[in-house]
DNA sequence: ATCCTTTGGTGACTTAGTTACAGACCCCAC
DNA sequence: GTGGGGTCTGTAACTAAGTCACCAAAGGAT
């Protein structure tokens, strides 16, 4: 990548001086992601601090018995912080990183991102910002998985991943995932809100017909 | 402290140079923390960088309805590292902390600590390492609150928590606290194990007659 | 059209959490 | 010692969530 436009996409980057912008931009390179591809896996270690510029990547835990949650998406702007933490800590790493959407990342080795870590308080702040935003983010995974309701859960999931249009294109499979709940459990619980009028269900497709009452189920506690 | 030796109980930093350990040792004050005390709590922000010398510190959540589950405890030679980037990221933060034994903590004002990181790779790989644990073991829990049965993480944590001597103060409570579950739900399971032979149960104190037993099941997946 | 895979529906059952008590234990005051 | 009050534990009935086994519908491929 020639261009450096990239920079532009990360507000806390450009609050650094252009010395060390200028550094980010020549000593990185961006690599393209595939729809499906694994940008780590457990014993799969990232050898970069990645930085997304365009795309979705999906980080999700898998148990033993197969079942699945989804931790959190790192979309454009944002940064793998977390994983990349864990990898310089040279722990055994759990979770898994699937493109969801082709995306487009920049790669900064680890050796550069060492040295900016060490020259730019600017840089500093802006990677432990993303750290902490995302530890924040597990713990309310916690909280919500030992001490909320599966229908509350769904609901503020449907609303999370229905944001702009009202028409979800996922699988009651891949919903139950994204909660780490089972297929069947949210089938039901997605028929009692279909019985309610909340929405239609349709194969592979949830249209929301009542975003309001998902909303006051979401924030009944 | 006048006293220097402190920094014999963090291995991790005897590897870095005597002038940054001069710095850590200097520019650092002790404190001492007596059991109950709250250290930091959701919207009570510390403002230093700690590191335990004596003591224990339990990490825990408490849901909106009460019940709390205990992500991890800090005990001498670790450091508070999670937190501290939590706040320095100025995130909001969900969990609070609170002394389990009294306890001796070196605080590193935020001023040194960010200078030191920037100084010291030795420093870095310190803070990173216990922070990558950390996160490692947030994953954890929720992996095993998503996806584990009751009984096995209850066996685990008999056993996690008796460690050396087979004798046990905790109540039911306690218990159902650590694991984000319900007292009632801890006290059955331990019926079942009192029926198994496995433990024994007295107001308090739960002793711990098999252990191989408790172990081969908290294995079991 | 037929086959096959994916997706969703259903009922019976197990496990976990909730609610609402009652009883046991323990410490302290008297 | 006796009597209370608080803490801790036991129990039963109920609801919520997850599991298992199976079937049926939808949709794509040949």
């Amino acid at each position: 990548m020639k261009n450096t436009d990239w920079i532009n996409n990360f507000p806390g980057l450009l609050l650094l001086s252009p010395e060390v912008q200028n550094q980010l931009t020549s000593q990185s390179q961006s690599i393209g992601l595939t729809k499906g591809q694994t940008v780590f896996a457990p014993g799969k270690a990232p050898e970069n601090y990645l930085l997304l510029i365009k795309g979705v990547i999906r980080v999700q835990q898998v148990s033993e018995t197969g079942r699945e949650i989804v931790l959190y998406r790192v979309t454009a702007g944002e940064s793998c912080a977390l994983t990349t933490a864990c990898l310089m800590g040279y722990e055994d790493y759990l979770a898994e990183a699937i493109v969801e959407e082709d995306a487009v990342a920049v790669a900064i080795p680890r050796g550069v991102f060492d040295k900016l870590i060490a020259q730019s308080t600017e840089f500093r702040h802006f990677v432990f910002t993303a750290f902490s935003t995302r530890v924040a983010n597990l713990f309310r995974i916690i909280d919500e998985v030992a001490f909320s309701r599966i229908d509350i859960r769904l609901a503020h999931k449907l609303l999370e991943l229905s944001k702009d249009n009202p028409q979800l294109e996922r699988t009651h499979q891949q919903l139950a995932a994204e909660l780490g709940s089972a297929r069947e459990v949210i089938s039901r619980q997605m028929q009692e809100f279909q019985r309610r009028g909340w929405i239609t269900l349709k194969r592979g497709c949830i249209t929301i017909l009542d975003q309001a009452a998902l909303e006051n189920l979401s924030q009944s506690n």
